[in-house]
DNA sequence: CTTGACCTTAGAGTTTACTCAAAGGTTTAT
DNA sequence: ATAAACCTTTGAGTAAACTCTAAGGTCAAG
């Protein structure tokens, strides 16, 4: 597969995966007899890796850490590996709380602004986050 | 309460207040006399609303969107602001699975790579994330 | 009454993550 | 065999989100 079927697949620009593998993100394909990048199915799942990381904003120096967790021929030790895994970890499920909140404050908005129509004229997600502060959490 | 002190309390740059203000994020403060900005709790909470907003991935443009979720004076409809609502916790709650798939690999990575000691020489995200394609998701 | 720590603005510089342009080589369809 | 649609590289350009600099005004302490 070349880069162009590749791009396609993922819904991204050709510039962007030589950008990614020049970053160091996606690890170097075979090269044609004529230099063509040629790809398989790891590339296209390390992509589709890279790419849901960045949906979920992590920026690519921190997707970079997250792929480089790895034993590598005895360079880290599977006791610094869990260590950075559990790290990471934390990060992500600090991150589902916060949109946990977000959720509620959502539901909380839509609720309160056309649940009951009277009060449509001070309705916001500060104001419903204020509200949500004191009763919710 | 002026520029310094909230932005030592948010833990960020005045520099950062001020651009926030000139992006349209941060509502205008009031001013001194002599023409220092002067915040108060209300500032601060937007503030915080819009740092962990942040924190989560959303740009500013969509924290802007989020904050002017309001109806304003009859210019928005009810029925317009929680169509609006719905379709940003739906996004909320996509970036909620996306993480729970990320927390769930790295689980399995921390278990895979230290829990056993055999197999540590193939231990990976990219690996792990295999397998629980296969096996768990 | 001046030194240091604040505050103001405008505008330039930086980082991240692309995105485009130029100049050229390769492959495929007609 | 030649045009269209690929691919290559280098390097410049862009947008977002700060971050810093310069030049100056304010205010409290000693």
């Amino acid at each position: 597969m070349k880069i162009g079927e590749l791009a396609k697949r993922l819904g991204i620009s050709t510039d962007t995966l030589r950008y990614y593998e020049k970053h160091g993100l996606l690890s170097f394909s075979e090269r044609s007899e004529v230099g063509y990048r040629i790809y398989n199915d790891k590339h296209e799942q390390q992509m589709q890796f890279i790419l849901r990381a960045k949906a979920v904003g992590f920026s690519l120096k921190e997707i970079q850490e997250l792929l480089a967790i790895k034993v590598e021929k005895q360079q880290h030790s599977c006791g610094e590996v869990k260590q950075l895994t559990l790290q990471k970890r934390q990060l992500v499920r600090d991150k589902i709380a916060e949109l946990q909140r977000f959720e509620k404050s959502l539901s909380l908005l839509a609720d309160a602004c056309c649940g009951g129509s009277e009060l449509a004229t001070d309705c916001s997600i500060l104001t419903t986050l204020e509200t949500a502060d004191d009763a919710t959490f």
